[in-house]
DNA sequence: CCTTACGTTTACGTAAACGTCAAGCTATGC
DNA sequence: GCATAGCTTGACGTTTACGTAAACGTAAGG
């Protein structure tokens, strides 16, 4: 597909972030970009992983849960154990996921009581005036 | 309601924390159990504020907006012009929980593919044996 | 009376995730 | 030909959210 390529200023304003935090992303091993010389290029692929770990990030995991699932759409393995076992882990990443909708749901019908319990209030000001 | 009371042991039993973490939640004025002496004693308001910061840890927020968070459910002002604040406040929070809720759906979206394919690697090599 | 369990404060340590210089390379426009 | 914009690698600093150790208080049980 798209072979265009990023510089890493381009997909830091793109995405929000920083050259800094970018660069500590390849550190960790999350991102590989290609170099010409010792400038990074990036590529649709690390593009994605980008936001992958973004994302990630703002659901709450740290960067070593990230690392691991992002392996996990990496390696795709072929062999039939290593299958068995990455669909277990999919099982488990599934979860975790569902776990943090329940708070989340949770949260969002807290919140919605709240902002009623306020209408309620303002509507009573309003009677008693 | 329940006029309980619990020590600060079996509320980091219970919710799978430590001790040193609703000291530290106390330290950040999130919590304020009342004291005996100088021992803590933690009623049922205290335990829902506990449970509320802990799911909001487990969602990702910082400390600092579970404070926000929790001093909107505590203050519940009677004025017009502070109703209408946090009702504008509440709306802002659900929209940060939202974008959170569509994070997390892709994520999933994302999971299933992913496991689909690999079931697909599986049947392949089942099929070519 | 002494241990054991549970609690307290104080204070320094630490891991994660970057921020912030500093010092330097490189390519392009004027 | 030189300033400007954008990139590079260190390396040390900072914030958040606790961990951990020291030193001590208190109440119950054998």
């Amino acid at each position: 597909m798209s072979d265009r390529t990023w510089s890493i200023g381009e997909l830091a304003e793109e995405f929000d972030t920083t050259l800094r935090t970018i660069r500590f992303y390849e550190d960790r091993g999350l991102l590989a970009p290609e170099r010409q010389g010792t400038t990074r290029i990036f590529h649709t692929r690390d593009r994605v992983r980008l936001q992958l770990i973004l994302r990630g990030k703002r659901l709450g995991f740290t960067l070593d849960e990230i690392a691991h699932v992002i392996n996990m759409y990496d390696e795709t393995p072929g062999e039939r154990g290593q299958l068995a076992f990455l669909i277990a882990d999919i099982g488990k990443r599934r979860e975790a996921l569902l776990a943090k909708r329940r708070d989340l749901n949770e949260a969002l019908r807290e919140l919605d009581d709240l902002e009623e319990r306020c209408r309620a209030d303002l509507q009573r000001l309003s009677d008693s005036r």
